[in-house]
RNA sequence: GGCCUUAUCGUCUAGUGGUUUAGGACGCCACUCUCUCACAGUGGUAACAUGGGUUCAAAUCCCAUUAAGGCCA
C-alpha cells in the first residue's frame, strides 16, 4: 500500500534522499527521437543529477513489429548529441541485466508464473468476437466498456484442456474493487475506481513457435513490462509524460498483485501543437534530428524545452545544462500543457549562434555550405574522405562554381559577417551565396534605391568602380574601402548614402538584405569586385562601353 | 461514451489571500542606431474562461458550469 500520501506534492519532494534517487526514460524504438521524449529525458536527467542519483535508460521494444535497430540508434545518438548521458542503458553493462525489453522476456515469464500461481491473474479464452460484442452491449446501455469476468472462475482442468487445444488466450489480473489512490510529485493526490477498469490483461500468450522458442509462452503487455522492469531497474520515481496517467492505476495494481514496492510518480504536462493536441509525428517537426538538420543547437534545444512547463521561479531564461542542474525542481513544473513555440526556439537559437566562438561556428556552418553545393572539402593526402573526423585533416576547399581554392580562414571571415543574422546554421547557405557564384542573378529593379533613375545609379557605380579600380591590390583592407568609399558616399550623396551603398550592395550580393557592402567588397577581392560592377552597369545599359575594367 | 487532468497577455510564464493600476520573455508595433537586413537599446500592444460562494479582502481557497487535452476502447 502507499501509505505516505501528503496532501502537498512540496512535502514528498522534502522526502527524497540524494544518492539514492534511480530515474529512466524508457522509448519504444518506433521512430526517431521525439522532442517530447528529449524533455521527459531532460526532466528525468536533470532530477538524477540533482539528487546525485542515475539516470537509465531502458529501451521498450516489445513490439517487434514495429521497432527497429535504426531507431535505437537514433534515440542513443540524439540523447548523447543533447548532452543528455545515461548511467546505465543498452550499451553500459550494469548490474541490472540487459535494457532491452526484448532481451528480458524470461524475467517477465517469472513475474507472469508468479502471478498465475498466486491466483491474482488468470487465463481468459474468449475470442475477440465475444468480448467486441461485450463490449458493444455494455457501451449500449451507457456503462463503461470492461470485462465481465467470465473467465476468472475456469476450473484448472478446463485450461489445461484449452491450452492442450492450442486455443488462443490472453492472461488477465483479477482485479479487485478498490479505489486506487496515488500521491503525484506535480499534481497531488489522484484518485481512481479499479471498479471501471475490470480485469485488464496483463500479457498474451505467444502462438507462433518459433517465437515462443525465443521468449517463452508469455508476451507481457507495456504496463505489465514496465512495472516489472521499474523494480527490477529499483527505479525510485517515476517521471513521465501526462498521457501515462491513466496507466498508474493499472501498474500500482500489478504491483500490489506482485507484492511490489511502490515507486513515486511525477507526470509532466504534454508538449502541444498549435492546435493544442498532443504533438504527435504527423505534426512538421517533431524529430530531435529534425532540429538538428535545420541548424538547432543542442544547448538552445536544451534550454529551450526544459523552459517548456518549467520554470525556474526567477527571470531568468538563458540555462546551460549545467546550471539546469543546479535550478531546477519538480515543484516549478507546470500542471498545464505547453504549446511549442518555435520562435522562441529561433530566438533562443540565435542567442546561441551569436555567443559561439567564430572558429567553433566556422566548423558548424561548413557542412550546411557543402551540402547546399556551395563549396567541397579537399583533404590533405587521400582523394576519398575519411569516415570521421573530417575537419581535422581538411586542407582548404574548393568553390564548386568556378573552381577557385579558399582557406577555413576565409570562410571563417564569411561566417563573421553572418553570425549576427544567423537563427539557424541551414541559413548561412542562403545568406551567403553570393560568396561561391560566378555569376549572380537578380532583377534590374533591385538596383534601385528610393526614387533613383536607372541613369544616376549607373554613373554611381561607374564612378564607384574607377574609385576602386585604382586601389591597389595591398590597399584593398575594409578600413581603406571604408575611408574611401563612406568620403565619396557623403560627397556624392548629401546625406543619403543610401544612393551609393544600396546599389553597391546589390551588385556585391544581388540581395536586398546583407551584411555591410563594403565588409563584403573587402572579401570579395578587387577582381570581383569590379566584376560585379561591371556586371550591374551591364545589366543597366546593355549597350554601354566600359572605360575602366581594364586588364 | 466512461474515467483522469488542466484553465493568467497570441505563445511560454511570474503570482501560494492584502506588497498588483497583474510582472518578465518570445512575437507584434513604434522609435533610436542605420544604405538594407540583423544585432543592440527604449517605449508600446495584450491576460486572470464563466457563474456562485468563503473572507474585511480572491488571479490566489471551495463548488458548479464551460472549454481544452489525455487515456481506454
Amino acid at each position: 500500500m502507499i501509505t505516505d500520501i501528503k496532501e502537498d506534492p512540496k512535502e514528498s519532494l522534502k522526502l527524497i534522499i540524494p544518492g539514492q534517487v534511480r530515474v529512466r526514460i524508457a522509448p519504444s524504438p518506433t521512430g526517431p527521437l521525439h522532442i517530447g521524449t528529449a524533455r521527459t529525458a531532460l526532466f528525468n536527467y536533470l532530477f538524477s543529477k540533482k539528487y546525485k542519483g542515475k539516470f537509465i535508460l531502458r529501451i521498450e521494444d516489445t513490439d517487434f513489429e514495429r521497432s527497429k535497430e535504426e531507431w535505437i540508434r537514433d534515440i542513443r545518438e540524439g540523447l548523447q548529441w543533447l548532452g543528455l548521458s545515461w548511467d546505465e542503458g543498452p550499451d553500459v553493462g550494469g548490474p541490472y541485466g540487459p535494457y532491452l525489453q526484448s532481451k528480458r522476456f524470461s524475467i517477465y515469464q517469472r513475474y507472469i508464473k508468479k502471478l498465475l500461481d498466486s491466483k491474482d491473474a488468470y487465463y481468459c479464452f474468449c475470442s475477440k468476437e465475444e468480448l467486441e460484442a461485450h463490449r458493444n452491449y455494455l457501451m449500449s446501455i451507457g456503462k463503461p466498456p470492461r470485462y465481465s469476468g467470465k473467465c476468472r472462475n475456469l476450473s484448472p482442468e478446463k485450461v489445461e484442456e484449452y491450452l492442450s487445444q492450442n486455443k488462443p488466450y490472453v492472461i488477465r489480473l483479477k482485479v479487485p474493487e478498490k479505489k486506487v489512490v496515488f500521491q503525484d510529485l506535480i499534481r497531488g493526490k489522484i484518485e481512481f475506481d479499479s471498479s471501471l477498469l475490470g480485469d485488464f490483461v496483463v500479457a498474451k500468450g505467444i502462438e507462433r513457435p518459433e517465437l515462443k522458442e525465443r521468449y517463452g509462452d508469455w508476451a507481457p503487455l507495456y504496463n505489465f513490462a514496465c512495472v516489472v522492469d521499474d523494480f527490477e531497474m529499483k527505479i525510485t520515481h517515476v517521471i513521465r509524460g501526462e498521457d501515462h496517467i491513466s496507466n498508474t492505476p493499472k501498474q500500482i495494481l500489478i504491483r500490489e498483485a506482485l507484492e511490489l514496492p511502490h515507486p513515486k510518480y511525477a507526470h509532466i504536462p504534454l508538449i502541444l501543437n498549435e492546435n493544442r493536441a498532443k504533438l504527435s509525428k504527423r505534426d512538421a517537426v517533431v524529430s530531435v534530428g529534425d532540429y538538428k538538420a535545420k541548424g538547432y543547437l543542442p544547448e538552445a534545444i536544451i534550454n529551450f524545452i526544459a523552459l517548456c512547463g518549467w520554470n525556474p521561479g526567477t527571470p531568468r531564461e538563458i540555462f546551460s545544462l549545467s546550471s539546469l542542474v543546479q535550478e531546477f525542481s519538480l515543484s516549478h513544473i507546470q500542471k498545464s500543457g505547453a504549446v511549442f513555440n518555435l520562435r522562441k526556439l529561433d530566438w533562443i537559437n540565435g542567442f546561441y549562434i551569436r555567443q559561439k566562438p567564430l572558429e567553433k561556428l566556422t566548423e558548424l556552418c561548413i557542412p550546411y555550405l557543402i551540402n547546399a553545393g556551395l563549396i567541397e572539402p579537399i583533404f590533405k593526402e587521400a582523394q576519398y574522405p575519411p569516415a570521421y573526423g573530417a575537419s581535422s585533416i581538411v586542407q582548404s576547399y574548393k568553390i564548386k562554381d568556378g573552381g577557385e581554392i579558399i582557406s577555413q580562414n576565409y570562410l571563417k571571415a564569411v561566417i563573421r559577417l553572418y553570425k549576427e543574422r544567423l537563427k539557424k546554421l541551414s541559413e548561412i547557405a542562403e545568406l551567403t551565396d553570393f560568396f561561391f557564384k560566378e555569376k549572380l542573378n537578380y532583377p534590374k529593379d533591385l538596383l534601385k534605391w528610393r526614387d533613383m533613375e536607372f541613369q544616376e545609379i549607373w554613373d554611381v557605380l561607374n564612378s564607384l568602380a574607377k574609385t576602386l579600380s585604382q586601389i591597389k591590390e595591398k590597399d584593398w583592407q575594409a578600413s581603406n574601402l571604408k575611408e574611401l568609399l563612406l568620403k565619396k558616399a557623403e560627397e556624392y550623396s548629401k546625406g543619403d548614402r543610401g544612393k551609393v551603398l544600396w546599389p553597391l550592395r546589390v551588385a556585391l550580393t544581388g540581395k536586398k538584405a546583407s551584411a555591410d557592402p563594403i565588409d563584403v567588397a573587402e572579401l570579395l577581392g578587387k577582381d570581383k569586385v569590379l566584376k560585379r560592377i561591371k556586371e550591374a552597369l551591364h545589366l543597366l545599359k546593355p549597350e554601354s562601353k566600359l572605360t575602366f575594367w581594364k586588364k
